[in-house]
DNA sequence: AATGAAACCTGACAGC
DNA sequence: TGCTGTCAGGTTTCAT
């Protein structure tokens, strides 16, 4: 259901719910559908884990897990009486700095102890990936929260809440990747792509540009909204054949994806149907769609009515007269 | 090799 | 009220 500016808003409102809590345990529904890794590998994977970080990578939400030492194991029946101590946070003391004497010292020292940081400095153990596909949802709850239909997944945190994933059509997909393998969907981001990468993504290619710009072998996030949006901004028709547009126009595609995108996530997203972030809210960036889901509506433009097309078995509309 | 269509599923909604 | 048909923001697979 998701798309870039979704999948963005839902993993940051994921990053400051969940990160730093610990994944105590994991109840695995009985559908195997949504599961592209083991349900063993992921129960043993994502329990006793530490959530360093919470961030989007195309349209999938990558949790990058460290392995937490387990407290207190009941080694074949017998009981260790002895709670040993959770292990201090991997991260170096402030006070252990020289150089953390001043305030003004201590400062960005402490700034530096953020997940990014830790995640530059050292690689996850693991990560849990999940892509939700159409209709996928994670929701952080209390446990005595009602349990949804189609909930595929539940995972007890050492904070008492629960982290669920619910998928009614079940396109979602849950998989596991320990270090050093990691997980790489292909693709490049398309708000970090440089023009020049981005024309030459597209160079040569006989598919219609509509297409191109859904092939997340290229381009990573880019789904049926955006591209709709992109390509009327940008003057261009869907089923304009991607080798037949010059590098000028491919430019300012360029700059249409990214303006359309940087808009979507400063509104939350679209809420079409029942997408909600991660705190439940709608986003908003649906009254900003100029041909998405308005065919027969006049072009805000030009007036002319907004025409749709079935292309590679996706809707998609645009102006005829103001894209060529 | 690359392109398009079909398939994977359930739920919501419109029309009868 | 209930039936039928259509559509859905994604990805993979299978024919051309």
């Amino acid at each position: 259901m998701p798309e870039l500016p979704e999948v963005e808003t839902i993993a940051r409102g994921l990053a400051t719910r969940v990160s730093g809590d610990v994944i105590e345990s994991i109840w695995l529904g009985s559908k195997p559908e949504p599961l592209k890794s083991s349900a063993l590998e992921i129960a043993a994977t994502l329990e006793h884990s530490r959530i360093a970080a919470v961030r989007r990578v195309g349209k999938h939400i990558v949790f990058d897990l460290d392995r937490v030492e387990r407290a207190s194991v009941p080694a074949k029946g017998r009981r260790s009486k002895t709670r040993r101590k959770e292990p201090a946070a991997r991260l170096p003391r402030p006070s252990s700095t020289p150089h953390a004497v001043g305030e003004k010292s201590v400062r960005p020292i402490q700034a530096n102890l953020t997940q990014a940081n830790l995640t530059q400095t050292k690689p996850p153990d693991a990560q849990w990936i999940v892509h939700l596909g159409m209709t996928g949802r994670l929701v952080v709850c209390e446990p005595a929260a009602e349990i949804a239909k189609h909930t595929h997944l539940i995972a007890k945190l050492a904070s008492g809440r629960e982290l669920r994933f619910i998928d009614p059509r079940m396109f979602g997909k849950l998989s596991v990747h320990l270090h050093p393998v990691g997980f790489d969907p292909g693709g490049v981001e398309p708000l970090e792509v440089s023009e020049q990468r981005f024309i030459a993504l597209f160079r040569g290619r006989k598919t219609p540009i509509k297409s191109a710009l859904l092939n997340q072998k290229l381009l990573r996030g880019v789904g049926n909204i955006y591209a709709d949006e992109s390509l009327f901004r940008s003057g261009i028709r869907p089923r304009r054949r991607a080798a037949a547009i010059t590098r000028q126009q491919l430019g300012t595609l360029h700059r249409a994806v990214r303006e359309v995108l940087r808009e979507a996530i400063a509104l939350g997203g679209s809420s079409i149907s029942d997408y909600v972030d991660a705190d439940g809210e709608e986003g908003f960036f649906q009254f900003q769609h100029r041909v998405y889901g308005r065919e027969g509506e006049p072009c805000l433009v030009c007036g002319t009515a907004i025409r749709r097309v079935v292309l590679a078995g996706r809707s998609s509309h645009y102006c005829a007269n103001c894209q060529k």
